[in-house]
DNA sequence: CGTGAATTTGAGCGCAATCAACCCTTGTGG
DNA sequence: CCACAAGGGTTGATTGCGCTCAAATTCACG
């Protein structure tokens, strides 16, 4: 009645052959299901290239706080509960298909960002095809876009938002290799050279992210000299602060990596004040939480920095660059 | 009477000048001299890309052992004792061109690498303008090729031998953050994103690299999108392997940490035997050298290594690679 | 305003750096 | 041919930084 062509499913299974196969404009779905339940579904629409960017709304009787959470966490775009309201459910339709519609938008800033990248237009057209509206997700707050061991899809560019990419050690630990935001790329090591991914990717706050596919950078890199150039720029520079970091890690006393670390994340973010979990500074720093905590309380002390909650603000700098090994 | 043409200068600053003007072969030098002494010219003649691969000998009434060491290893190719025969001198000069000679030779196998390195032959005959015979130089063990601080020339090539990149902490300890031999590349972070080094290259051994210059690999790599995209795949690699090696720095005990740099240079030299300071090794895994002579001391306990002297011998691989933290 | 998560503080201890002395190899001069 | 530096490598003793485990406290969020 509302106008939509619909396109039912009798299970999960079912379910995501017809989106791999028809791909709809939205994906309504239950969590209870026979063969393959929503969560799978979900699971599964994320993983596919050619799905990944379709929003998708649980339809379900599972009204427990933590359904509701984890399908959210997963990558939901909204949580209805049975019994339902028609104009509940039109509703939730719609503002998931306006903010599909506001992508568009947002696909032409991204489409900005690309054409300024190469300020010879040249290759601009294709990287114009390259961004293409259904390779665009949103990402919740701590959701995985990849997992080590994952296979790679392409490289990402962060259209809004931040993403921390983290590698895990042999024990467990986990180390933050890089935060990403706003016109950054990320993914490319892993995409250019292994098939897998060797780090995983986490949003650090609510993002969207672009993915070009593999084979179309390649090939827009390999027709267009001067967006390799950039790229391979690119890569120097980071190849650069990798071994600063190196140095730092294995010489420098935790007081000065935590007032190293501290510096870095207000240069990533531009701002002396900031918001971070203590565990991220360790997995920044290399080292435990605790210490963490204690070092910014030492910190505290000395008037280098003010803290409430989880909210870092930097005032003396100079003292922090300069910090005694 | 042998047939050279020679051109004479004054005091060393005259002959400076003569040299960057007239481009010689051969250069013959007193060490002793108004002005600009030997060592001074040396450095200035290595200094300078115009004439860095022109072969200099010293001629030389100072005779003392350090000073002979000093010259050559300073860079020097030859260095003759006052009074002097000139049977001797001429042999000298006849040796220093031709193994000027024997580079040409070297110098298509070098072209052949690069040739090579673009699959498709494309840009082949850039690179091949770019490796210039001026452009080979011979470096003697323990001879720094640059330091922290200089500016940049371009991108070098070993041929033979192999270098170390090494940064300095803030407090004066050395970290090595590569090392590169036959057919890689190095210089090239530092030449594409400042215009100066942030890192020291040393030869570990009699080493001979191309410099390919800075504004002509640009353009070689803006022209041909093949070859960028082969130092794009080089350089993402790279960043693997030091996001790999950050881990590493930041949560592995000594003993892991000894292992994995243990295997790594085994994978460097493709074998399990090879010779290496324990000056090296601490500033290749970020430890005290003292803690290394101690931990392949305990290896050997354990029969995971054969040592005597410098040289190592890995014996247990696997036992290695799986050392726990 | 309650609850679970995040953060801070405390106590104890083990690993690896440091300082120091000693040993072994290598090359050199008498 | 031997003695003797000199540099690299090894071993010992000591110390303190930063990790771990544990408990207390604060924060964020519904």
């Amino acid at each position: 009645m509302a106008g939509y062509a619909v396109i039912t499913a009798a299970d999960g299974k079912i379910g995501v052959e017809m989106a791999i196969k028809h791909l709809p404009s939205l994906v309504i779905c239950d969590i209870m299901m026979p063969e393959l339940d929503g969560y799978g579904v979900l699971y599964l629409l994320n993983k596919n290239p050619k799905t990944n960017a379709i929003p998708l709304i649980f339809l379900t009787a599972k009204a427990e706080r933590t359904d509701v959470r984890k399908g959210m966490e997963m990558g939901a775009d909204d949580y209805l509960i049975k019994p339902f309201d028609d104009i509940e459910l039109l509703k939730a339709i719609e503002s998931r298909l306006s903010k599909k519609k506001q992508q568009e938008q947002f696909y032409t800033q991204g489409l900005k960002k690309l054409t300024e990248f190469s300020k010879n237009s040249d290759g601009a057209l294709e990287l114009k095809n390259l961004v293409e509206l259904k390779r665009i997700r949103n990402l919740k707050k701590g959701q995985i876009l990849y997992y080590e061991g994952d296979t790679t899809q392409g490289v990402y560019l962060v259209l809004s938002g931040k993403v921390k990419i983290s590698k895990l050690s042999e024990d467990g630990r986990i180390f933050l290799t890089g935060i990403y935001h706003t016109d950054e790329y990320f993914g490319m090591h892993d995409a250019l050279v292994a098939k897998i991914h060797l780090e995983t990717a986490e949003a650090m706050e609510e993002a969207s992210i672009c993915l070009l596919q593999k084979e179309q950078f390649d090939e827009v890199l390999s027709k267009y000299p001067n967006i390799a150039m950039q790229f391979i720029h690119l890569l120097a520079s980071s190849i650069q602060n990798k071994d600063e970091q190196l140095v730092q890690m294995a010489y420098h006393s935790v007081r000065k990596r935590m007032a190293e670390t501290l510096i870095r994340i207000s240069e990533i973010n531009k701002n002396t004040i900031f918001k971070i979990s203590r565990d991220d500074l360790a997995a920044m720093a290399g080292m435990a939480t605790e210490t963490v905590s204690r070092t910014l309380s030492d910190f505290k002390e000395e008037n280098l920095l003010e803290k409430k909650g989880s909210e870092i603000q930097l005032i003396n700098l100079p003292k922090l660059q300069n910090m005694k090994n």
